[in-house]
DNA sequence: GAGGCGTGGAG
DNA sequence: TCTCCAAGCCT
């Protein structure tokens, strides 16, 4: 019995109580669905977002024929929501140019919408069994304590690729990939890595040089800026509240959201100018913040009646279905702050 | 290739 | 409260 590297990965991983719902899993369907939601999203927000696709969804033509607006409520809160647009594009794809079939090798998967490297390269060896150098975050920093790369990310990630695929064993090349991003999910994690119980111990340049937890070294990011905006909490008589769709491209695209000022370095001096009809707008106290990626938002929010007169743009929806349709986390936020300030 | 693109958990 | 950042992709 051989004791190489992989091999000591694995025999860990198979002994790894640890149960993912997709562990085991190698229908494409399903590996291709679990891995886009898992595209720098985490194990525990996944989990419950990938049982009720695939209970709804347990096809790619299922999908492929559902209303695109189902698709996007039942992403809502997930995130990125590039990835579900795509996602409805690669099923439509997959189904109608490809009778339901995805690629089989890097190659071809690489062509699909929203599957990069990172993804091809997985599917290609949890599905297909193929010996595909899977490469995420898990596995650059895995690999730069493992050979103490010192060079800081992202100049160095064509040297850990090299260091990955001299790793990526000929047989399991699947579960290989699994063992090594669990490794790094769970052992060997970004703070206070657990050494002392890492199957790769031993081998490791970062530990014995006493520098595994500051690997890998990174680039300063910019400062996140602020900006600021009013949101419009517009009721009618019949206790409805008006939604809007935002454009389908761009930061929350396609998805619905509370009608609002546009979102500046500061706040504008009139907001009511920018309201969906003219009203008796009037603030309510508080505010909503929120992180994205890369600013904060910070949204104050008005409220008005709408009279019988104003025929705002939108749609119209009562407040106990307000669940039923695609609003994203930020705008969720804005509907409980409401609910609590504006009756 | 650098920046846009969500969210929630951990420390 | 604040910082970091996660099984990346697209332009």
């Amino acid at each position: 019995m051989p004791d190489t590297l992989p091999d000591r990965l694995l025999v860990w991983y198979d002994r790894d109580a640890r149960t993912l719902p997709w562990r085991g899993l190698t229908d494409p369907y399903a590996v291709w669905l679990s891995e886009v939601m898992l595209q720098q999203t985490t194990v525990a927000a996944v989990i419950p977002y990938f049982a009720r696709f695939l209970a709804r969804w347990p096809t790619v033509e299922s999908l492929a024929a559902a209303p695109t607006d189902a698709v996007m409520a039942e992403w809502a809160g997930l995130g990125y929501y590039a990835r579900a647009r795509n996602l409805i594009a690669c099923a439509k794809l997959v189904t109608q140019w490809r009778n339901g079939r995805f690629p089989e090798d890097e190659a071809g998967l690489r062509q699909l919408p929203g599957v990069g490297d990172y993804t091809a390269a997985a599917i290609a060896a949890i599905a297909f069994g193929q010996k595909a150098v899977v490469v995420d975050g898990n596995v650059e920093r895995v690999m730069t304590r493992l050979h103490a790369v010192q060079e800081p990310l992202p100049k160095a990630k064509p040297r850990l690729k090299q260091l990955a695929a001299a790793l990526t064993p000929d047989l399991r090349a699947g579960d290989y990939a699994q063992a090594v991003m669990d490794l790094g999910a769970t052992i060997c994690t970004p703070r206070k890595p657990a050494c002392g119980i890492c199957p790769w111990q031993e081998p490791c340049e970062g530990r014995r040089l006493g520098i595994a937890e500051r690997l890998p070294a990174k680039l300063e990011k910019p400062a996140r800026p602020i900006r600021f905006g009013t949101a419009f909490w517009l009721t009618d008589s019949k206790g409805r509240v008006l939604l809007r769709r935002r454009p389908p491209q761009g930061l929350l695209g396609g998805m619905m959201e509370i009608p609002s000022t546009e979102w500046s370095e500061t706040q504008p001096a009139d907001p009511t100018a920018q309201a969906p009809i003219t009203a008796d707008w009037r603030a309510l106290p508080g505010e909503v913040r929120h992180i994205f990626t890369h600013f904060q938002l910070n949204l104050r929010i008005m409220a008005a009646k709408a009279g019988p007169g104003g025929r705002p743009s939108g749609l119209w929806v009562e407040l106990d279905r307000l669940g039923e349709h695609a609003l994203p986390t930020v705008m969720r936020k804005l509907v409980r702050h409401a609910l609590a300030k504006a009756y």
